[in-house]
DNA sequence: CTGCCACTTCAAGCCGACTTGAGGTCAAGC
DNA sequence: GCTTGACCTCAAGTCGGCTTGAAGTGGCAG
């Protein structure tokens, strides 16, 4: 079976090798065996890895990453809370979205002031549901 | 005209008043003025706050949030940064759903090896497409 | 006029996520 | 068998994003 040395996770991901032992070191990875002093990483740490930018990127806390996907790769969380992680992830897409409105009406809108265009706080209220924590405001749709 | 203090900014926004004069020092908020000492808020910065919630949560830093709402709330950025600030955060909404939906499949799928299931393998990849900021690990060197 | 107390500034501290540097190891090529 | 160089460890440094603490200010109630 052919591993990967550090160097080529590196290469292939993008990623330092100082970040890459960080990640062994914080459990979001880990090496499969060693060759002298060497980690040896499966490919398989490859797909990891980009799963872990998309979460970076998304604005998850490394800790909260890891709790999402073990060293292994996998969840071995409850069900439950594997789903109330991807909930968590819709809220924040619906926020995205309306960042992303939001900003596309600011810039065509040629109103002077957007604090009282009508459609920019409606823009801006919809990420707001639900959005702290513990919501009272009912939703209606928790669908997929 | 009614403005607000600090501390009603603070609790209205639930962001600390510590928090809140530092977004004012990196420009992305701004006092009306002061009485005394005081900064007095507009309550148009709550909206801002918003804005500016909405961004962190999605991973940008103050800085590039600052680059989409200049202090006053608003941007006076040529639209076409605009627009790629909105194609940019398209970007993030992929990699988000692509994200959620990978959670959603390993919570459901039975598989022993998720790495090895092509739905698993579709999923991750398919917010890949030019997710790092410099991509040098789409080279097709060497396949594994 | 006197306190009170929410505010002010400024400096230092803290945490997360890495990066950098010094000094060490070891397998492979000459 | 010696050198090379990619790896190793561990400690310290950096940067962003705040928080905390000390020392000061000033509007307002009593």
């Amino acid at each position: 079976m052919k591993f990967l040395d550090i160097g080529e996770v590196a290469e292939k991901s993008g990623i330092k090798p100082s970040a890459l032992r960080y990640y062994e070191e914080a459990g979001l990875i880990s090496s499969v065996s060693r060759h002298g002093l060497r980690r040896q990483f499966a490919p398989e740490v490859l797909l990891q890895l980009k799963l872990i930018a998309m979460g970076k990127s998304a604005g998850f806390s490394l800790g909260e990453i890891g709790g999402m996907f073990h060293r292994d790769g996998m969840p071995n969380l409850p069900r439950a809370v594997i789903h109330a992680k991807a909930d968590e992830i819709d809220r924040k897409i619906r926020e995205l979205v309306a960042l992303r409105d939001t900003l596309r009406h600011v810039a065509d809108c040629p109103a002077p002031s957007h604090m009282e265009c009508p459609t920019f706080r409606r823009l801006v209220d919809m990420a707001g549901k639900r959005g702290a924590r513990r919501g009272k405001w009912d939703k209606p749709k928790r669908a997929t």
